[in-house]
DNA sequence: GCCAACGTTGGC
DNA sequence: GCCAACGTTGGC
């Protein structure tokens, strides 16, 4: 049986939710993936105490800030069953929930932004998912020699 | 099932 | 603000 991965990056528009905000908050349930892929990664394969970077997208400049772990099992989203959020979809339904999402516990920042420049410059991260062309996934699995890559430029 | 139109993501 | 890339929707 094959191995799940179990180190991730996880993105977040600054302007919505940084961070400093997951830092202050030490948790949060990261809502609002509306993606199935993304939501397939979480729903299947995330487990407590999974390892994650976290990216900040839509940024100047985009980067990874910090350090996160997985801190809960997969649940469904609550988000999309509130007709008041951003977030909602007709779709879901209590009993047949469409979206799902995990806790995600703050861990660390890092002293300076690994920026998307520097990392597409870094030859050790050739073949990163995030750096492929194209790549708009909000949550993407890491292999651990890139995850260990990232954490060595910060240090 | 095909595929054009449309919406979203996200870097620049 | 622009626009490339990609996912989703819906007509047929």
């Amino acid at each position: 049986m094959k191995k799940p991965p179990r180190h991730w990056l996880m993105k977040t528009e600054p302007s919505v939710y940084s961070i400093d905000d997951l830092a202050r908050d030490g948790r949060t349930a990261w809502e609002g993936v509306r993606n199935y892929q993304a939501r397939n990664f979480m729903r299947d394969q995330m487990r407590p105490d999974d390892r994650v970077l976290i990216y900040h997208s839509n940024a100047a400049p985009p980067g990874v800030v910090g350090l996160a772990r997985v801190c809960s099992a997969a649940y469904p989203d609550p988000t999309a069953l509130d007709p008041a959020s951003h977030y909602y979809d007709s779709r879901s339904r209590i009993d047949h929930p469409i979206w799902f999402l995990v806790d995600v516990c703050f861990e660390e920042k890092f002293s300076r932004l690994i920026s998307l420049a520097e990392m597409r410059a870094d030859s050790a991260l050739t073949g990163m998912a995030l750096l492929k062309k194209g790549q708009r996934l909000s949550v993407m699995p890491v292999a651990p020699a890139h995850f260990a890559r990232i954490i060595e430029l910060q240090s």
